[in-house]
DNA sequence: CGTACGTTTGATCTTTCTCAATAATGGTGG
DNA sequence: CCACCATTATTGAGAAAGATCAAACGTACG
C-alpha cells in the first residue's frame, strides 16, 4: 500500500467512543452508519436462536474492524458486542466505501482483511461441528494466543482470557458446566495452567496437539506452519 | 452495474470443464491460479480435521463462484469438491482481480457476494453448533431450498437433494446414522416427504418453524422475511 | 447377475446436558 | 477499610441426545 494511501485512511473522518462491558456495537437486523475499529478491549460478534441460546462467531481484538459486513451490506445479520470495556473509533461508510472502491491497493487489504475472517469463521465450524469438547476447547484457546500474539498483546507469562467460561460455552457450542470441567482437565494434565482467568501455556505444543490447531487458515504473513511465527520463547517456560 | 462492466465480465478469458462427482475444484493447501464458477452441477466446500472427518461448510449451486477467496488469498484453507457431475467455468487470477479492483461497482458486488457467503457460514455455525439435530437438519433443508428457489432451481413438488445422508451428516456436525433418524423423523410427523432423494415439502412454514429458519441472514434483494419470496406456491402443497 | 454404495434398523455405550447446590471473587456503597 | 451483593466458578448426581458397532436390506450400475 502507497503512503498516499495510508494518508488517505488516516485522513478518514471518525469518532472515538469509550464503551462499557456489554455495550452492544452493533445489534441485528440494524443498519449500521459507521465501521467502527476496536482500538481497546475485547468484543465479540454472535447470533441468537430462537430458543434464546447464543452462539458466539468470532472474537474481536484491538485493531480489528467490527463491521467490515456493514460497510457493504444493509441489515446486520449478527450482533456485535463489547466483552470488555474499551475504545472503538467509528468511520462512517460512506468516505470507506469510496476508499475502498476507487483505491484497489486499499479494495485489496480490506477484500483481504474480509476473507482472513472468512477463513477463520471456517474453522470456527469445524471447531464446534467436528471436534469433542476438550479439542474444541484447546483450539479457541490456541486461535486465540496467536491472534494476540501477532498484535503484541501477550505477556512472557500467558494472557487474560477476555471471557467467562459460559462466553467459552457460547463460542465452543458447549455449556458452561462443561467448559469448566474440561478447562479442569487441561490444566490437570499440564495442558494449560490458570490464575483466574489468566491462561499461561505450559507445553504450547501439546496443547496444539489436542486443539488439532494449525495456523494455517489464519493466513498469517510468512506463510508457514509455526516456523515463521512461533510463540515467543518466553511464553513457552514455566515460571516456577 | 453498467452495461459496460456487465461486458468486461463478460468478455474475460474463461475455459470451461466437464468435471465427475467426487473430483476436486480446489486442494486444501493448494494456490489456484484460476477462480471457478459453477454452470452446472452442484459441489460443497469441506475441511477436514486431524483424526480424519470431514466437516462441510457450505454447499455450491449453479451460479457461485467457487474460489472467491483464492482470487486474494494465495494458500487455500479449505478444499472444495464436486457433489455431483458437472461444469465449471474457470476464470484466470489476474484479469478478475485487475477488474474487481479498478472497476469500483464490479468491486462492490464481489464484495458483497463474498460477505453474504460469510453471512451464511455464520448461520452455519449457529447451527452446528446450537441447534439439536432436528433443527439442524430442518434448518439445512431449508437453507438449500430457499437458496434453489431463488435462482429457479425448483420444481413444482420439490427438489433433488444432490448429496447423501453422510454427506449431510458432514455438513451438520451428526452422524449419517443419526441423520436418517432424523429424517424418518421429519417424515413421520409430515414435515417433509421423500422418494429417494427427492425432497417434498408439505408443510413449509412448519418445516421453517422447526429448523428455526429465517431468510434474513441470506440477504435476498428485497430483503424481508418471506412475505417477498416465498416458496412458490406450487411447491407448497402436496400432490395426492 | 453380482458388486458397491447408500439406506435402514437395533442394541449398547459415551459424551455432554440439566438441575441443583455451594464456594469463590470482584465491585460497591457506607 | 469492610460488609454485602451479584457474578462467576466449581462440584455432584441423574438424564438424554447422539455416537458407535453391527447387520440387513435396497438399488443402481457395470
Amino acid at each position: 500500500m502507497s503512503d498516499d494511501d495510508r494518508i488517505a485512511i488516516l485522513d478518514l473522518p471518525h469518532r472515538v467512543r469509550k464503551l462499557d462491558a456489554g455495550s452492544y456495537l452493533v445489534r441485528e437486523g440494524s443498519l449500521p452508519g459507521v465501521c467502527g475499529v476496536l482500538v481497546d478491549g475485547y468484543a465479540y460478534r454472535q447470533k441468537m436462536t430462537g430458543d434464546g441460546s447464543r452462539q458466539i462467531l468470532a472474537v474481536c481484538i484491538p485493531g480489528d474492524a467490527v463491521d467490515l459486513q456493514n460497510i457493504f451490506l444493509d441489515i446486520s445479520d449478527h450482533a456485535v458486542q463489547m466483552l470488555t470495556r474499551g475504545t472503538v473509533a467509528d468511520i462512517p461508510r460512506e468516505p470507506l466505501q469510496q476508499l475502498v472502491l476507487t483505491r484497489p491497493q486499499i479494495g485489496r487489504a480490506v477484500i483481504q482483511l474480509t476473507l482472513v475472517e472468512a477463513s477463520i469463521l471456517r474453522e470456527w465450524v469445524v471447531n464446534v461441528g467436528r471436534r469433542d469438547a476438550r479439542e474444541r476447547i484447546a483450539h479457541v484457546l490456541c486461535e486465540f494466543a496467536v491472534r494476540l500474539e501477532v498484535r503484541g498483546l501477550t505477556s512472557y507469562d500467558g494472557f487474560e482470557l477476555p471471557m467467562t467460561q459460559e462466553q467459552l460455552a457460547d463460542a465452543t457450542g458447549l455449556t458452561s458446566v462443561h467448559v469448566n470441567r474440561v478447562l479442569k482437565g487441561l490444566e490437570a494434565d499440564g495442558l494449560i495452567s490458570r490464575r483466574r482467568r489468566h491462561i499461561h501455556f505450559p507445553d504450547w505444543r501439546a496443547l496444539q496437539d489436542v486443539g488439532d490447531f494449525s495456523r494455517a487458515y489464519l493466513h498469517l504473513p510468512g506463510g508457514g506452519d509455526g516456523a515463521v511465527l512461533p510463540l515467543r520463547e518466553a511464553s513457552r517456560h514455566e515460571r516456577p
